[in-house]
DNA sequence: CCTTTCCGCTACGCATCCGTAGCGTTATGC
DNA sequence: GCATAACGCTACGGATGCGTAGCGGAAAGG
């Protein structure tokens, strides 16, 4: 979509893609529809439909909106990294509303292929960070040659999320931390 | 919900969550409509509704048709175990449509407390195995004193779920394998 | 057998959402 | 200033799903 100079244009994308957004949050991706932003952004449901093709198009455009990958904090050690980025994801994953975003995102993926490509393309940003950092680690020899970031990322991310969804158990940085530091004694170096 | 004995409601009650779960997996939750199911199963929509109070009973109780706690394998060794459920884990999430289904519940599951608590019934039951096993293991000196079952669990679990919906790479047995290599080689017995 | 219970069918009224048309109004950018 | 582009509003027709009513037929089960 093109940046738009026109304040006009501007406001009513912003006013909606946010609306859009907390009613992902709230009602979920079936609960979003064209009629509900509209009334909550005070945008007009023409005006609306000016802009997007439709539910689809517009929920699509809302999930891509929030894409915002982690930066690479490359703190010295691979420790620090980790601990970072991990703790960066359960914060967001357990104060923000990023999590019923993420599951709902997971969810309606499953069937529409456009959401997807751009999970995929979202966990892409994530796995080339966690790439990076495991190859300085790799080099500083705080990781075995040969380790994989693939395997790392799924041990540091998939238990953030698992233990979120199911034991309702808190998602801090003290969890973080103890993460990190479990995971990394599976890797002797 | 009791057994019943007539046959005509058991029928009616297979036909019914049959092909409710088959919607869930296809449409997810929003798309499994007291309609859908009626055309597709064949089942009236009127004798849905003598059955059911309507769409969200009716979801509710498809999603609870499916639970089927995993057995305690009790292989004699610690690895034996936690190979034989993360491999079934595996299996499950993987090929049947148990994934989709546990993506729709668990999104589902942040806007209805209903489904939330299913969820975390469920959950609990495959916590009780893991903690059994985990003590097993701590009997048998393959694991230190004191190690947490739920961390344990969130380090399996976890990558098996996040592996199959991100990255999109195959969540085979012997991924599962390696899985559970790795993490015990995080706890030093 | 014969009563009870369950089921299928048709036909509703109601609500929600879709996506579009047309027209006036207002804010922009030149 | 002035033409243009964007917006709000009302009003549609169509589709889909909800949940209910009432009836007749058929299958249980005693």
């Amino acid at each position: 979509m093109t940046p738009a100079t026109d304040p006009r244009i501007r406001r009513t994308r912003a006013a909606v893609l946010g609306t859009a957004l907390g009613l992902l949050v709230e009602r979920g991706v079936a609960g979003t529809t064209v009629e509900a932003v509209a009334e909550r952004s005070g945008v007009a449901k023409t005006t609306i439909y000016r802009h997007w093709d439709g539910q689809a198009a517009l929920v699509l455009d809302a999930f891509a909106s929030v894409r915002r990958p982690p930066e690479d904090p490359d703190t010295g050690t691979l420790r620090g990294d980790l601990v970072a980025l991990v703790t960066g994801l359960a914060d967001a994953v357990s104060r923000g509303p990023a999590a019923a975003l993420w599951f709902a995102l997971v969810d309606a993926a499953e069937r529409d292929p456009r959401l997807a490509d751009l999970h995929h393309r979202e966990a892409e940003a994530r796995h080339a960070i966690i790439r990076r950092v495991v190859e300085r680690g790799v080099g500083r020899a705080e990781l075995p040659r040969g380790t994989d970031p693939a395997e790392v990322l799924d041990l540091l991310a998939g238990p953030i999320f698992y233990r979120r969804t199911t034991s309702g158990a808190p998602v801090d940085r003290r969890y973080a931390e103890r993460l990190v530091d479990r995971v990394l004694r599976a890797y002797p170096a």
